[in-house]
RNA sequence: GCCGAUGUGGCGAAAUGGCAGACGCAACGGACUUAAAAUCCGUUGGGCUUAACCGCCCGUGCCGGUUCGAGUCCGGCCAUCGGCACCA
C-alpha cells in the first residue's frame, strides 16, 4: 500500500521551523530590563487556561482555545507589540494521586511524564508560547509562593470601615484568630467518602463530587476556610467593568447570590431568648404566622418544649441521616414539626408557632424564616399540608384579596395596618425603619456564597505553612518555605478524615510541642495566581517582581491606583456621583491580562478563586490592578462527528495528534479556527479538515509547482509583477476583513476571505510575488509553518515573524461603479450598475426608468421613493 | 421555577435595518487520465411556468408589531442546550 501523497510536504517543513524557532528564540518576552527589551513597545498578555497534564493527553478542546490565543498573539507581535504568550502545567490533582494509589508510581513521576507529553503535543501543533516562562504548580519553585500567598492571607482581615484586606496588625480586638482571611471552623462540610476528602460547595454539582461522580455527604469537621464572602460585594461590583460574556457574568452574579433584605428579631415567648430571621420581604411581615427554624438550628435544643421533644428529636435525626442530594430530591413534599415553643411577631404582638423543618437551611441567611403563607411557595406549601391559616397581606393588581394569596410580585399592601395602601417598596421601607426605631430589625443583605472550603485530606497538594501549638495555629516563617510534603510510599486516604500527611510522623512532627498542619490545599490554590507568576517566573525572592507586575498586569500610571474598585461598594457609591466618574475612568484605562480565553466551566471556581486572591493581593499593594482578567472569552465545546460530547463511551473522541499526522498542523490550526464562531458548540468534521487542507494545499501550489523529478520548486507565473488592478483591491480588501476579523476575534470568516482570495489568484497567469507576500502574513498567525517556509521560498528579507503587518489603502478598496439595488414596495426587481456617488436624483430617474421596475409598478400610484446612495433605491407605489 | 444562550439549505455556517445562504463540506455534471486518485471548471434553498431562454411565487422556529424595507429592532409564544435550584 502507497503511502497516502501529502498535498504539500508540511511533514517535512512544520518540523524544520519548530526546531528553528525553538533555536532562535523566536518568541521570547523580554521582561523590562532584559538586554532585548524594547520600552517603545505596547504590552500585551494573551493567556490560555494552563491544562491539568492528565494521563489521557491532549484533546481536540485544548488547542481550540490555545490556537485562537496563538492567532491573536502572532497577529499583536507583527503588529509591534510586546507579546506575553506563555504556557504552563496545573499539576497538583486528584488523577495523578488516583493513579499513585492504584499502581504505587508516584504522583511526581506521573505529573513529570504526562507534562512531558503535552508539552511534546503543544510543540507540534506550533504555539508560540514563550517556553522560558514555563511554569508547574507542583514545583517547589512554585509553590514556595503559593504557600506565602496563603500566609499571606492568614495574617490579614478584612477590615469592614475600609472594605479592604489589611494585615492583621492593623486589627485592635482581642482575638485575631476570629477574623483571619484564613480561618479554622468547625463546618458542615461537603465529605466524599469515596474520594476521602471534603470538597467545596463549588466542587460539589447535584450532591456529587465534580471529580468522580461520587456521593457527598453533609458531616461537621474542623476545616480551613478562606472568608471570600468578605470580598462578595467587591467580587459582584468589579464584574461591571470587565469585558466578559454576559452569561459568565450572570453565573458569577447568581453564584455570589446577593439578596437585600431585613434581619427582624423575634421574642421568644415565655424567655428571654429571640431570633433573627432574614427576609427580603419584610413588607409582608403582618402574614407571618409561624416560624421555622432549620432542623440543626442551635436554638432548636433550648426552645423544643418537653412534650415536643422527642418528635423534634426524631425528626432531626432523620434529617441528618438525608444526604444532599436526597434533601433536595424530595423538595416537593414539605416535612416538619412544631418544637412547642412560640415566637412573637414583632408589629401585632401575636404568638406564632415555631416549626422545624428541612425546607430551611442552616447554611443561607440566620437558618430561621417567617412563614408567610399567603405570598410565598414554599411557606404556602407547607401551611397547606399541616392547616395553618393563610393571610393575604398583599393585593395583587386587579385582583380581590382573596385571590390575591400565592401573589408573589410587588403589590399594594393590605391586613397591614402600620402599612396598608402602600405599594411593596414604599412598605417595605416603612416598615424597615419602624423596626429599626422599635429596635427589633436592620437592613441586612445576605449571599448564597459561602466561605471557601480550603483544606483537601489529600497527599498531592501544598502543605499548608502552618503549625500546631496547645490546640493554635500559627505561621511558618518565610524562610522555611517551601514546606515540601513528606516522602510517603501510602498516599491511600485514611478513610476517617485524618489526611495521608497524618501518616508521616517525623514529618508532622515540629518540635517538642508543635507538629505540622496536615491538611493539604486544593487543587485550586496554585492556579489562584499562576498570571501572575509567567510575568516573573524565575524571581527567588519575591512571587513576582514589581516591575515585571507593574509592566505586564498593566498599570505604570497613577491614574488606575486612584482608580480602583475600592474603599466604597458600589451600592453605596451609586448614590453620590463618586461613582460615574470612577466607573468610566476604568473603562478607559483597562489592564491586567489583556485577553484570556477558557472553558465556561471555570466560572464559579478558578475565575472566582482567582479574582478573590488578586483582591487580597490587591489590598496588601503588592498589585497594580484590582481586576486580573481584563477580557474573557469562552470557547465552544467540540462535539463529535456524532454532535455528541466526545467521550470514550462513543468512541468519537479525536486525537489531534493523529489528525496532524495525516494533514499537518496548520490544517488542524485553520480548521479548528473554521469551524465556526470561537464561543460556539460545534462538532467534529474531518471531512471540514481535508477542506481546509485542500485550501493550503492551493495556497502552496499558488507558488510552487512539482517537477518532473517530484521535487517541489517556485512557479514560474511568479514574477515581479504590478499587481492588477483586481488583485489589488482583493489584497487590500483581505487585509481589512483579515485585520478587523482577529480584532473581533472571528477567525472563521478571516479564513474565508483567505479562501476567497486564493481563489481569485488560481488559475492565474501571472503571480506577482508582491501580493503573495503581503497575503502570507495574513495567513501566518493562522498557519505559522507554510507561511514561514513560502517566505523563505520567496527569497523574502528576514523571517516572517519579524514582518509588520500590512496596512490597507482604503483608495483601492473604492470602486468607480457600484451595483444599485432596485426595489419595489420592499421586493428586489432588478440590480443595475450606476457610476459611484450618483445623485439621489440620477439614481431614482434611473430606477423610473427601469423596465423591470415599470412593470411591478404597474398602473400604481408612486407614493414615495427611497433612495440610499450607493446602494438602492425603493419605489413604495399603491 | 429562576437566570443565560441558541433556533437560517442535505451539513458546518455568512450577512453596519438594505441583493438571505459568502466561505467550506456533501452531491451532481464536465475537463485531464488507459483508468482511478489528485487537480481544475461548472451546477446546487424550495416551488410554479417554459421546448428553451425568460418570467413569477415562497423561504431565516411560530404569532403579532415598528419601518419604504426585518434573519437583524420591539412584544408574546414554542423548542433545544447550559447553569442554579426549598437561597427565605
Amino acid at each position: 500500500m502507497n503511502e497516502r501523497r501529502k498535498p504539500y510536504p508540511f511533514d517535512r517543513l512544520e518540523p524544520k521551523w519548530q526546531t528553528i524557532w525553538d533555536e532562535t528564540r523566536a518568541f521570547h518576552a523580554p521582561n523590562p530590563r532584559e538586554e532585548s527589551f524594547d520600552p517603545s513597545k505596547p504590552k500585551f498578555y494573551v493567556l490560555d487556561m494552563f491544562p491539568y497534564p492528565s494521563g489521557a493527553g491532549l484533546h481536540v478542546g485544548h488547542p481550540e482555545g490555545y490556537t485562537a490565543t496563538d492567532i491573536v498573539a502572532r497577529y499583536k507581535r507583527l503588529r509591534g507589540f510586546n507579546v506575553l504568550h506563555p504556557m504552563g502545567w496545573d499539576a497538583f490533582g486528584l488523577p495523578a494521586e488516583q493513579y499513585a494509589i492504584k499502581t504505587g508510581q508516584h504522583p511526581e513521576i506521573t505529573t513529570r511524564d504526562n507534562i512531558a507529553k503535552f508539552k511534546t503535543q503543544l510543540k507540534r501543533i506550533g504555539f508560540s508560547y514563550d517556553w522560558e516562562r514555563e511554569i508547574n504548580t507542583t514545583d517547589p519553585a512554585y509553590y514556595k509562593w503559593t504557600q506565602w500567598i496563603f500566609l499571606q492571607i492568614y495574617n490579614s482581615w478584612f477590615n469592614p470601615e475600609t472594605k479592604r484586606a489589611e494585615p492583621i496588625s492593623s486589627y485592635r480586638g482581642d482575638d485575631p484568630d476570629n477574623i483571619r482571611l484564613a480561618y479554622v471552623a468547625e463546618v458542615a462540610v461537603n465529605w466524599c467518602p469515596e474520594l476521602g476528602t471534603v470538597l467545596a460547595n463549588e466542587e460539589v454539582i447535584d450532591g456529587k463530587s465534580e471529580v468522580g461522580g461520587f456521593p457527598v455527604v453533609r458531616r461537621p469537621m474542623r476545616q480551613w476556610m478562606l472568608r471570600i464572602t468578605a470580598f462578595a460585594d467587591r467580587l459582584l461590583d468589579g464584574l461591571d467593568d470587565l469585558d466578559w460574556p454576559l452569561s459568565l457574568k450572570a453565573l458569577q452574579r447568581n453564584w455570589i447570590g446577593r439578596s437585600e433584605g431585613a434581619e427582624i428579631e423575634f421574642q421568644i415567648d415565655g424567655t428571654s431568648d429571640s431570633i433573627r430571621v432574614f427576609t427580603t420581604r419584610h413588607d409582608t411581615i403582618y402574614g407571618a404566622n409561624y416560624m421555622v427554624l432549620a432542623p440543626e438550628h442551635p436554638l432548636v435544643d433550648r426552645l423544643a418544649t418537653e412534650d415536643r421533644r422527642a418528635e423534634v428529636a426524631k425528626y432531626r435525626e432523620q434529617v441528618a441521616a438525608k444526604s444532599d442530594l436526597e434533601r433536595t430530591d424530595l423538595a416537593k413534599d414539605k416535612t416538619g414539626v412544631f418544637i412547642g415553643a412560640c415566637a412573637i411577631n414583632p408589629v401585632n404582638q401575636e404568638k406564632i408557632p415555631i416549626w422545624i423543618a428541612d425546607y430551611v437551611l442552616m447554611g443561607y441567611g440566620t437558618g430561621a424564616v417567617m412563614g408567610v403563607p399567603g405570598h410565598d411557595e414554599r411557606d404556602l406549601e407547607f401551611a397547606r399540608k399541616f392547616n395553618l391559616t393563610v393571610l393575604p397581606v398583599v393585593q395583587a393588581p386587579g385582583k380581590p384579596p382573596e385571590e390575591s394569596i400565592g401573589f408573589l410580585e410587588d403589590g399594594v399592601a393590605i391586613n397591614s395596618p402600620i402599612i396598608n395602601g402602600l405599594a411593596t417598596p414604599e412598605a417595605k421601607k416603612k416598615i424597615l425603619a419602624w423596626l429599626e426605631e422599635h429596635g427589633v430589625g436592620r437592613a441586612d443583605v445576605r449571599y448564597k456564597l459561602r466561605d471557601w472550603l480550603f483544606s483537601r485530606q489529600r497527599y498531592w497538594g501544598e502543605p499548608f505553612p502552618i503549625v500546631w501549638e496547645d490546640g493554635k495555629h500559627s505561621a511558618l516563617k518565610e524562610t522555611e518555605l517551601p514546606l515540601e510534603p513528606p516522602p510517603l510510599e501510602d498516599f491511600k486516604p485514611t478513610g476517617t478524615g485524618e489526611p495521608p500527611l497524618a501518616k508521616a510522623k517525623d514529618w508532622i512532627r515540629y518540635s517538642d510541642t508543635a507538629t505540622r498542619e496536615t491538611n493539604t490545599m486544593p487543587q485550586w490554590a496554585g492556579s489562584c495566581w499562576y498570571y501572575l507568576r509567567f510575568c516573573d517566573p524565575g524571581n527567588d525572592k519575591r512571587f513576582v517582581g514589581e516591575e515585571p507586575e507593574r509592566y505586564w498586569m498593566g498599570a505604570d500610571n497613577d491614574e488606575a491606583r486612584m482608580t480602583n474598585d475600592e474603599g466604597m461598594t458600589k451600592h453605596e457609591a451609586v448614590a453620590g456621583s463618586s461613582f460615574v466618574i470612577r466607573h468610566s475612568s476604568l473603562r478607559a484605562n483597562p489592564g491586567g491580562v489583556d485577553l484570556y480565553i477558557g472553558g465556561v466551566e471555570h466560572a464559579v471556581l478558578h475565575l472566582l478563586y482567582a479574582r478573590f486572591w488578586h483582591k487580597v493581593l490587591f489590598d496588601l499593594g503588592y498589585l497594580s490592578k484590582p481586576e486580573p482578567f481584563q477580557r474573557l472569552v469562552n470557547q465552544g465545546m467540540i462535539l463529535g462527528e456524532d454532535n455528541r460530547k466526545m467521550s470514550k463511551r462513543w468512541g468519537n473522541v479525536i486525537d489531534p495528534l493523529d489528525v496532524i499526522e495525516i494533514y499537518g498542523a496548520d490544517a488542524f490550526r485553520c480548521y479548528e479556527m473554521f469551524m465556526g464562531p470561537l464561543e460556539q458548540m460545534k462538532p467534529w468534521s474531518m471531512k471540514g479538515v481535508e477542506g481546509v487542507s485542500r485550501f493550503l494545499a492551493r495556497v502552496w501550489r499558488l507558488m510552487m509547482t512539482e517537477n518532473q523529478a517530484g521535487e517541489w520548486e517556485l512557479s514560474t507565473a511568479l514574477q515581479d509583477a504590478e499587481p492588477t488592478k483586481a488583485q489589488q483591491k482583493i489584497t487590500h480588501a483581505t487585509i481589512k476583513k483579515v485585520t478587523d476579523d482577529i480584532e473581533a476575534l472571528a477567525f472563521n470568516t478571516a479564513i474565508s476571505q483567505m479562501m476567497i482570495f486564493v481563489n481569485a489568484f488560481t488559475n492565474s497567469e501571472v503571480v506577482p510575488v508582491s501580493a503573495m507576500r503581503t497575503f502570507l502574513v495574513l495567513l501566518n498567525p493562522f498557519a505559522p509553518h507554510i507561511t514561514s517556509e513560502l517566505w523563505q521560498q520567496l527569497k523574502s528579507p528576514g523571517e516572517i515573524t519579524q514582518q509588520s503587518w500590512p496596512a490597507y489603502d482604503e483608495a483601492v478598496l473604492v470602486e468607480d461603479e457600484v451595483e444599485i439595488v432596485l426595489q419595489v414596495n420592499g421586493k428586489v426587481r432588478d440590480r443595475i450598475t450606476m457610476p459611484l456617488d450618483s445623485t439621489s436624483e440620477q439614481l431614482e430617474a434611473a430606477a423610473r426608468a427601469n423596465e423591470k421596475v415599470r412593470n411591478a409598478v404597474g398602473s400604481q400610484t408612486i407614493r414615495k421613493v427611497v433612495v440610499v446612495p450607493n446602494k438602492l433605491v425603493n419605489i413604495v407605489a399603491a
